[in-house]
RNA sequence: GCACGGGUGACAGAGCGGCUAUGUGCGGGGCUGCAAACCCUGAAACCGGAGUUCAAAUCUCCGCCUGUGCUCCA
């Protein structure tokens, strides 16, 4: 089996290659930390987490580095109307990251360097940009010239450098920046007063840009890698601009070897965007649900296409995630008193099999194959979600059936279910919580359990009434008391135990 | 305007030359007194037009609609 990827270079699916064999070097731009993360940030790190989990799980050695952007005018804005110390600023909101990142099950990267402990690497790729004649000086910074290689304009985005230069006239807005023309951009910003800033040969100031992105990937990863990723948004400029740098100062091409973007989170059909007020951090919407069932809503679509967020998706995901959680109960239940050491191994699966126990264990198989091949196929997550949800169902009709397997071969096919789910759904997915939280009971907001407290005599004296009541068969007493249950908030659920009950 | 994506059942969303996607919702049935959960089963789609092909949701062309980028943005 082989991994296909859409690299946004080449525009197409192409094989996954890597330059060491087993080894993949993955970059991933991270956030300009002047605040908490919204809704977009979480699609795009559940996106890559789960492309570095896949690599991971396909047996390659992944060095993933995701960088902070701790200087930036929209962090010295902030910093300047809040009052607050830009350094303080950068701290809150890194901590706040991890935070955020960590409750989506987010895997940690290998490093998380921050742009301003970079800033002498940055320089000396600077320097080598003049000193190739690809940058220059102007009166407020210095500037890479686009015409010193137009042959790498729009290699990501497919813009026509004729088209831009003829739309634009040719002219330079005059704004007293030196600028010789309007495609170029900044690599190094000259000081303001009062502003943050670093020694350079050109002076007080600050970097660009585009210019960190380079500086840190080739910190880490070296002259080329293998994957580069980062928002839709990103492919122009900011990886165009990469593009420059890198090539230029290196004299690679490419430097990066395949270029992933994932899509857009939109609002009930909008752009999410602050101005709309459309505008969810992650906070905002964990406080309504679940961050696995949030995961999952993520992870329900393929990661180059737009997800529109809203209450259905929200709904349907809640109802996908609650299913799953229930399989992996069950399945765990299933064996449950057996240690793991003394589960009978299963036997090879084959679905044409007579034999329920060996059919069972070949369909949970052929699920698995169809999960790896979707994850292959361009980390289809979305299709992958198909065959866990698929699986919940097969492994739902084998357990819940008393009749296909006896006893022991149930523990045995509930075992390798439990397996199953882990890998798919958990190890690869991030969507499980671990075995001991998915057998208790979860923990409970302080007001609810006060509230069961509260009624709890009162509650379990009407079910003793109602079930004496389905004892004599009288339904209509018995359905009148679930009623008057339900106005007090109470849900009934009868099960093979007995009845039990919780707050609506 | 230029560039790059999309338009699939009620909804969300895969498939991208021949094979049931999947889930929610809806219909029928089973299990349960009835519910819930779970299981079985059914209906239901490929924007419009032309073309290529033995065969098109899938390829080509035209049209219509729509998203994003071209300025800070994951």
């Amino acid at each position: 089996m082989s991994l296909k990827v859409h690299d946004n270079r080449r525009r197409q699916k192409v094989e996954f290659t890597t330059i060491e064999p087993g080894k993949v070097k993955m970059y991933v731009c991270g956030v300009t930390v002047y605040d908490l993360c919204h809704l977009g940030h979480a699609r795009c790190y559940i996106a890559f987490d789960l492309i570095h989990r896949w690599l991971e799980k396909s047996g390659y050695q992944v060095q993933y580095i995701q960088n902070f952007t701790d200087i930036e005018d929209k962090i010295i804005n902030r910093a300047n109307e809040t009052g607050i110390g830009w350094e303080k600023l950068v701290e809150d909101n890194i901590a706040a990251y991890y935070q955020d990142m960590d409750a989506l099950n987010i895997l940690r990267a290998d490093e998380y360097p921050r742009c301003t402990e970079y800033v002498k690497e940055m320089i000396d790729i600077i320097q080598s940009l003049i000193d190739k004649g690809n940058a220059y000086v102007g009166n407020d910074g210095v500037y890479f010239h686009i015409e010193s290689a137009p042959e790498k304009y729009g290699i990501l985005t497919g813009q026509n450098i004729d088209a831009v230069r003829s739309g634009a006239g040719g002219r330079v807005e005059d704004t007293g920046s030196g600028k010789k023309d309007h495609k170029d951009f900044a690599l190094w910003k000259s000081a303001k007063p009062g502003e943050p800033s670093w020694d350079s040969p050109w002076g007080e100031g600050r970097p660009g840009w585009h210019i960190e992105c380079t500086a840190m990937s080739m910190s880490y990863l070296g002259e080329q890698f293998d994957l580069h990723g980062g928002g839709e948004d990103l492919r122009f400029p900011h990886h165009e601009a990469e593009i420059f740098q890198g090539e230029c100062h290196t004299g690679c091409s490419p430097v990066v070897h395949h270029w992933l973007h994932n899509g857009f989170v939109n609002m009930d059909g909008e752009k999410m965007s602050k101005s709309l007020g459309n505008f969810w951090t992650i906070r905002d919407i964990l406080e309504k649900i679940e961050p696995l069932v949030l995961r999952l809503a993520l992870v329900n679509a393929h990661y180059r296409s737009p997800i529109d967020m809203n209450e259905q998706l929200l709904a349907d995901a809640t109802k996908n995630h609650q299913r799953i959680i229930e399989t992996y109960r069950a399945a765990l239940q299933s064996w449950n008193g057996h240690s793991e050491d003394t589960i009978i191994p299963a036997p090879n699966g084959d679905m044409a099999s007579q034999i329920p126990m060996v059919k069972s264990i070949g369909l949970l198989e052929k699920m698995a194959e169809g999960f790896a091949i979707a994850m292959d196929d361009d980390f289809n997550s979305r299709e992958a979600v198909a065959k866990v949800l698929a699986s919940c169902r097969e492994i739902g009709k084998i357990l819940t059936s008393s009749t296909v397997l006896d006893d022991k071969d149930r523990a045995t096919y509930g075992y390798e279910a439990t397996l199953l789910l882990e890998e798919m759904a958990g190890e690869v997915l991030g969507l499980l919580p671990s075995r001991e939280d998915t057998l208790t009971e979860p923990e409970e907001d302080p007001a609810i359990s006060a509230r069961k407290l509260e009624i709890a005599d009162a509650v379990a004296e009407l079910l003793v009434r109602r079930t004496t009541a389905r004892a004599a068969k009288d339904w209509s007493a018995a359905d009148a008391i679930r009623d008057e249950l339900n106005e007090m908030g109470v849900v009934v659920t009868d099960t093979n135990d007995g009845p039990t009950w919780d707050l609506a």
